[in-house]
DNA sequence: ATGGTAGCACGGCTA
């Protein structure tokens, strides 16, 4: 079974090159970020006329989540649990049955956290954006810790915005004050990996050079000036079946792209010995 | 140091 993130940067401006990607990778669950749309607008034509199901969890304007999947999804929940006051839409889940059981799919756009905003202690100021990234990183490591003591198949993936090492960026010294590599955010997404995780891609390539993100400036992209920010996580009894896992790079070459590529793994379908 | 590009939606925020 082959599972991908798609940080598409607004689901009306990437109808052709969303469409294009899901016609050549054929994956079978896909998690979509940053689709800038509300339920209502969305056009699920797009997506449904491939023979996918869809729920999405969008908002006007910015952020908002989806997963398509050509099995049903079952068990549908939106918003990361920990903060009802939270109105941004960044996570949802579902579960799909596969033909080794049921895994449960938990879609996300971590928040960016910049300008990151410190007090004179060092401590990020209560209400601001970087405040907000650490506060929702607690959240996903309780809604993590939760999930690893079902001892279930689960993936948890999409746009992390965390750079987790220096060989994650083309240019890691002018990221370093940056929210996506500081060191309060890595350490943050060390503390989720370290619960038990096994990040799909660095279970496959080890090395620098490889990136999910390139910015629409400066020829970022031409350059490969670029940042490995889109993650796919997997619960023990989920990394027991990954046999791969890559990065579709060369659709930030098409054209009108998103900003991001997909990031896909594929899961074997029985419980595997690889 | 600033501005460079893009999306949503049509003004300004977000990235």
């Amino acid at each position: 079974m082959k599972i991908a993130t798609f940080n598409i940067n607004g689901i009306k401006a990437r109808a052709g090159a969303l469409t294009r990607w899901l016609d050549e990778a054929q994956p079978d669950v896909a998690v979509l970020q940053e689709i800038k749309s509300t339920d209502e607008t969305f056009p699920r034509e797009l997506i449904e006329e491939r023979g996918y199901n869809l729920e999405t969890h969008g908002q006007k304007g910015f952020n908002g989540v989806a997963i398509l999947s050509k099995l049903p999804l079952e068990d549908v929940s939106r918003g990361l649990p920990g903060d009802n006051d939270d109105t941004q839409a960044r996570w949802i889940e579902a579960t799909v049955s596969t033909g080794s059981g049921a895994l449960r799919v938990c879609g996300l756009y971590l928040p960016n956290g910049n300008p990151v905003e410190l007090d004179a202690a060092g401590t990020p100021v209560a209400g601001g954006k970087y405040a907000y990234k650490l506060g929702w990183m607690a959240r996903l490591e309780a809604r993590v810790a939760a999930l690893l003591a079902a001892e279930e198949a689960a993936v948890i993936l999409g746009d992390f915005n965390i750079i987790p090492q220096a060989e994650d960026a083309a240019k890691p010294d002018s990221w370093r004050e940056d929210a996506l590599f500081r060191p309060e955010s890595r350490a943050a997404f060390r503390r989720i990996m370290h619960l038990g995780l096994t990040e799909a891609f660095r279970a496959r390539t080890r090395g620098p050079g490889h990136y999910s993100f390139w910015d629409y400036q400066a020829r970022a992209f031409e350059n490969n000036n670029g940042i490995r920010i889109d993650h796919i996580l997997l619960t023990p009894q989920a990394a027991d079946r990954l046999l791969d896992c890559a990065i579709d790079a060369e659709v930030r070459a098409g054209e009108k792209p998103s900003d991001h590529v997909p990031v896909w793994a594929e899961l074997a379908d029985y419980p595997s010995a690889a």
